[in-house]
Formats: C-alpha cells, sequence, structure tokens
DNA sequence: TAGCTGAGTTCGAAAAACGAACGCAAGGGA
DNA sequence: TCCCTTGCGTTCGTTTTTCGAACTCAGCTA
C-alpha cells in the first residue's frame, strides 16, 4: 500500500516514475530502443529471468507502452514486442539519461554505441525548455506551483 | 551477476538507467526536486521502509547524486540530504518523465503542481535536440552507431 | 532524571527475483 | 509417423529484497 500508491496518484510525474521505477524497466526500455524485440532476445542479451520479463512486459502492453505485432518466423504466425506511439514518446526520458550519463558517468571516451541527426550528422542531447520563450531551463528556473 | 552488470558496463545509457531503475530512487529523486531533505520527511511523506531509504540514499551518496549538509535543529547539528550538481543535472530526466506523463498519463486537468517558468511564466517540457542543427528529434531521425 | 526527537539499525515475516526445468504448439527432417 | 528444434512462456523451490515494527543512540528540554 505504498509503492503502489505512487502509480495511482494524481501527479504526471510520480505514475511514470513509478511505472519505470520497477526494477529492470528502463534497461529493457533501452534494449527495446536499440532494435531488441523478440522474448528470446531480451533474455539472452539482459541475462534477465524469465519469470520478470514476462511480468515486465505485460506491464508495458497494459499501459499501452508496447504492442504484439505479430511476424512469420519458419511460416509460422509469432508475435513480437513494439513499441506504440505512447513508447516512442518516451524517447526523450531515455535521452535524458544517456545526456547525464556523458556528462557524468564517462569516466574517458567510453560509449556502447554512437547517435547522430542522421540529416546533418549532428550529436543528440535532451534538454527543457520553455514553451514560450523557448530558454533553456534548469530547476532554479522553473516555480513550482501545489494544485488546490 | 546480471542486473548490477548494467551498472558497470561501458554504456553511458545503461549505466544511468541501472542507477534509476532501482525501486523507490526515481520517486525519491521526485521528492528531492519537490524539496524534501531531511530523513524523516521522506520516510512519512513516501511511505517507504526506513532501511530502503537509508539504502537508496546511501547509494545516492555514493554516487555523488546527494551530498550531505549540516544544519541547525534545536542548537543540535544534524545533516540534510541536498542535490550536488550531479544531481541537479537530473532535472531533465525528470522533466522528461513529467512531460511524458502529461501527454499519456492525465486523464482529465489532474496534476498535483504546476510547473511554469519564473521569467516569462511559459510551461515545461522536455526535448531531445540536435546539438548542431538544433532540430528537435524523435528516435527516428536519430542514427545509432556501435562503437568498435 | 526522564522524556522527546531526528536519524538511523535490527530482525522476523512477506514479497519479489532468480534460475533451472518443464510445457506446448508448430515446423522440419528422417 | 516419430522425433528434434524453436520461440515463448509457466512452474516451482531457493535466494534476495522489501516491509514494518521495535530498538538504539545522541543531545536537547523540562
Amino acid at each position: 500500500m505504498s509503492y503502489a500508491s505512487f502509480a495511482s496518484m494524481p501527479c504526471t510525474l510520480s505514475r511514470p516514475a513509478a511505472l519505470l521505477g520497477e526494477r529492470w524497466t528502463l534497461l529493457l526500455l533501452r534494449q527495446i530502443f536499440l532494435g531488441t524485440r523478440r522474448f528470446e532476445d531480451f533474455q539472452t542479451t539482459m541475462e534477465i529471468s524469465r519469470s520478470v520479463l514476462t511480468d515486465r512486459l505485460n506491464v508495458l502492453l497494459q499501459e499501452g507502452v508496447l504492442k504484439r505485432v505479430p511476424y512469420q518466423d519458419d511460416g509460422r504466425t509469432r508475435y513480437e514486442y513494439r513499441l506504440t506511439q505512447k513508447g516512442k514518446d518516451l524517447y526523450p526520458v531515455l535521452m535524458a539519461l544517456r545526456t547525464w550519463g556523458e556528462k557524468w558517468m564517462a569516466p574517458e571516451e567510453e560509449e556502447s554505441f554512437h547517435l547522430h541527426h542522421r540529416d546533418c550528422g549532428g550529436g543528440v542531447r535532451a534538454k527543457v525548455e520553455c514553451t514560450d520563450c523557448g530558454a533553456e531551463l534548469t530547476a532554479r528556473d522553473v516555480q513550482v506551483t501545489a494544485r488546490s
């Protein structure tokens, strides 16, 4: 009656934080954004236990972050896991993590992959901005107002 | 020998994802960004068990996300938990979660707090952009290249 | 001296995660 | 036909985490 309550709180930050804050979920999303789609591939590349993998995939399905899409395997129909639009919209969350990781967790030039803008070849980074004036914002630029 | 290995992988996404992907950690950071600083306050407002709270705070201390800062309480010196610069730089991660939550998890106008730019009063949102041309990017605009 | 408070620590019970084995449906080869 | 393989789970006994109530401890305060 405590962790679960954050998942149903009327707060647009606590609900996503509770969902993605379950063990393995962020790492699973990373793997999905890197292109993994099938149960067996998640299991072998991540070394996650099969029962937990089943559970996490089901939660993401229920939440509408993933969907099951049929594919052909030697003539048989099987299903793979793909991002819905809701899932794809999590991209900024992953990129924010990576932007932070690049700044604070990269002892040297170690990255297992590079990201760049297809059109111009530039780098990729997450930022927070004002929807009105477009300024880049940090925590101190933002006023928090409790709601009645 | 599996979840922990992501925390030491040479990947600037998996390391932050493993760190913040532990249960309670994202919710704890949310609470910190909302202004909570003291053990007792975390414990009562979040209803987290005291032993897990101790553990999570210690991990964030070790990682340099939080620091202990002395304060006076009835003449005695106590310590509270505050964000370091590394911790403050997690703001975009939280804002990306919230931006997503606003779009996909808000049935009606329910938010427990409002955020706005101090200077102009505008809204706040996270986005991903190209460091060269400044274009806003989605997953499909970004090329992933494995490193040798 | 006794009580209170903030900040943990301890410990037995409950829940979650682990991992190896099992199930199962469909295709392929002998 | 029978058996093997594959992909995708499910089961189940063991280990790890989490829970939560009680305990500790230091330093005020009455």
